[in-house]
DNA sequence: TGCAATTCCATACTAAAGTATGACGGTAAT
DNA sequence: ATTACCGTCATACTTTAGTATGGAATTGCA
């Protein structure tokens, strides 16, 4: 269904935060302008203190601007802090067994101690390696482990 | 020699980092007050508009703020992105050769591989695993990948 | 020069991993 | 009920990995 498309969301998603970013910004700021300029003028005759009118805004601005830089830097740090996808898993239709394997695997197990945890003989365990090697497209434990991390799967 | 503390560092520079941006921006909204409002006081007698007024404040903050939150972020960011840590390698007293194979390994290539790629023998390969196993205390290649992860080591 | 460490290579062996194939019970969809 | 997986286990086999030695060339240093 949508799996299809899933993996390589995560750019497109990316741009459009930012874009919704700099619009919320715009519109905040228009809207900000318009309504101190508002009190300005209506309260300026008053003496209402241009410091205090500074720092409001300053204040503001300076929020506004903290939430940008940070969602602006978000995505960015999705990019390069290694987040499981799980979303890849389904769909190179590995299933539960070979993905609890896979992580075992990862950890440095051997198939026996994989084996001896999960309470299933060692076939099993080789069967599991063989079809998840097979999905991965790899021929050894090493090789799944390497790719895995580079899809972000463990 | 001085790589001893070297990996203990970046908790403490974080910190740094955070006091030195509140510093900075407290001085640059210190300073940017006392400028604005004088250009305040100097001109609004001459109708400078208000509006230019707060759009230059606006702007200014912003650009702050943008700064502000993106160093903020990148503390965070430092601490769960692992970097090689090459004292660890010194101190486990990995050589060159033992490195280089352990990479190669984490790669996902085989003896025979990692042989061909370096123009070495097969047996030599398996002497510097054995090697590089002895030294991280671990008995299979998965465990040295999981292992050198662990440790920053690649 | 002699010594120690490094790097390379070899042989021989055991252990583990990987491949191929088949079988059987369970389960979910058609 | 049949098809189609999934998960389990088995046997048999080949390949690779890992261990234990030891030899030989090289380099740097005492």
């Amino acid at each position: 269904m949508a799996g299809t498309s899933g993996s390589w969301e995560t750019p497109v998603m990316t741009m459009t935060k930012a874009y919704v970013s700099v619009l919320v910004f715009g519109l905040i700021l228009g809207l900000l302008t318009i309504t101190l300029q508002f009190f300005e003028y209506r309260y300026y005759v008053g003496r209402l203190n241009t410091d205090i009118y500074t720092a409001v805004v300053a204040t503001i601005f300076t929020a506004i601007g903290i939430w940008l830089g940070m969602s602006l830097l978000k995505g960015k740090k999705e990019k390069n802090s290694p987040e499981i996808d799980l979303s890849k898993v389904k769909k190179l239709k590995l299933n539960e067994r070979e993905y609890e394997v896979l992580q075992l695997i990862a950890q440095g197990l051997s198939n026996q101690e994989i084996a001896d945890k999960l309470f299933l003989a060692l076939p099993t365990i080789k069967t599991h390696t063989s079809n998840l090697y097979w999905k991965l497209n790899v021929q050894s434990r090493t090789q799944a482990v390497h790719k895995a991390r580079s899809l972000n799967l463990i």
